[in-house]
DNA sequence: CCTCTGCTGTTATTGCATTCACAGCAGGGC
DNA sequence: GCCCTGCTGTGAATGCAATAACAGCAGAGG
């Protein structure tokens, strides 16, 4: 069962796909699922389906599928989305407020609380209910929210020094939007947002 | 050489990462860069490096390395960002009008041209340059631009009819940030960007 | 001119993820 | 009660990507 160190990468970003449809499905009032429907609807065969789900032990029943509900409180325990988890956004520039505003992320257990900006034109300005903080303030502020992740929505400038920063207050997991490498501290988890290089990949692809 | 079919799908995510060292390797004036020095800045192994830049050709020397500027200019060409593209946005909304104003694209040789909305409200409007088009213009209009790839930043409603006229009047590539499913017709490649599974993600990983 | 260094391009190896295939079994039909 | 169906969970096989390893060579130094 989940030996945390043996889980494939994909395996867990399928499991948000998986979450995804189950969600819709409770809403729809279904009940039970063989691994057929649900692989069909998320868009995987049902062999890996069965395989991923396996890795953390067995959840169907033969007869019935898979229960909707059970599985999908099962894959939100896995995730550790089954609780509100509070995020710290670092710079309220358009990109910043934008996903201040997204409902998307309070639907699926994450709530955005501290925001802080290097810019002090922005500092005290609320926006979308939170107070933007100074950079100065993060080791006074951050600690009341006991933030485990941050995204990262800023500039480029003094980034290490930042994460750097961020790691000491416990934040394990940074969402980067900045298109540039980051050297995280030991134990902090980066995943970027690369929206130009994703261009680039489709542009590379439709060219045959 | 570029067999087209045989190339790895992540070599050519990685294509992006070395293109862009590599533009502020020319910025800073370095004229040749070897694979352990260019992987080193890149975070890949420089057999990594290499065995990527086999697929496609010969581009090193054994004295000096790379040559900067052309390796830039070839990964450009290969991608096919060595000359600007014209892309639609689908949803003038706040994510919207957010990739509208980043200049990010711009610099990768990406422009965005005409952008639609369904909301009879925003048609009309001007943001960042652009004049927002009705959805049913799309026929209409889309032909004058001449985009091979669309970006996707619209509710979820009707996205199947919607891609599907995409394809019709030839694009054939889809950045997506709605979070569902798309069944792309044959020929069209899309990309998802799902920030919810990314923080999903990130929320297991930094669990242990 | 010869040797020695250390880099590239490429082949061999390893490791990981996906797919295949089936054992085992719960329930339905008769 | 017994067979039959069709599902899950999983070991085995396959395919693909990352890593290691090295052949071959261009130039530096003497
Ligand atoms: N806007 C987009 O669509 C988009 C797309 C992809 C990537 N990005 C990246 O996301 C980041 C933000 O983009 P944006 O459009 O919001 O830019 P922006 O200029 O509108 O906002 C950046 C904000 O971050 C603040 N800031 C800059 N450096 C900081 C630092 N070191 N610490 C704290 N705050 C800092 C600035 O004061 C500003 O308020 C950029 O790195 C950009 O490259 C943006
Ligand atoms: N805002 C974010 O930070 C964020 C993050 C991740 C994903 N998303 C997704 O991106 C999409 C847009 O987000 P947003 O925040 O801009 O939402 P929004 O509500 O601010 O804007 C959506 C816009 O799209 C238009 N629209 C809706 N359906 C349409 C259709 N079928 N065709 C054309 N236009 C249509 C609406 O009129 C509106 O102008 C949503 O699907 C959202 O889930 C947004």
């Amino acid at each position: 069962m989940s030996d945390t160190t043996k889980v494939p990468l994909q395996t867990v970003e399928r499991l948000s796909r998986y979450r995804r449809v189950l969600a819709d499905l409770q809403d729809t009032g279904i009940e039970s699922v063989f691994s057929h429907r649900l692989a069909d609807l998320v868009g995987v065969t049902p062999a890996q389906l069965r395989r991923d789900l396996s890795i953390f032990g067995s959840f169907g029943n033969v007869a019935r599928g898979y229960d909707v509900a059970t599985l999908h409180r099962t894959i939100g325990r896995l995730l550790g989305t089954d609780q509100v988890q509070t995020l710290a956004l670092i710079g309220m520039g358009n990109l910043g407020r934008t996903l201040l505003m997204y409902r998307g992320f309070e639907e699926r257990g994450f709530h955005i609380g501290p925001v802080f900006d290097r810019d002090r034109e922005k500092v005290g300005k609320v926006f979308a209910g939170r107070r933007c903080y100074a950079l100065e303030e993060l080791e006074t502020v951050l600690p009341d929210f006991s933030c485990r992740m941050a995204i990262l929505a800023c500039g480029p400038g003094g980034l290490d020094a930042l994460t750097a920063r961020l790691a000491n207050l416990g934040v394990a997991a940074l969402l980067n939007f900045v298109p540039q490498r980051i050297s995280a501290p030991p134990g902090v988890f980066v995943e970027d947002v690369d929206l130009s290089a994703k261009l680039e990949k489709l542009s590379f692809l439709s060219r045959r």
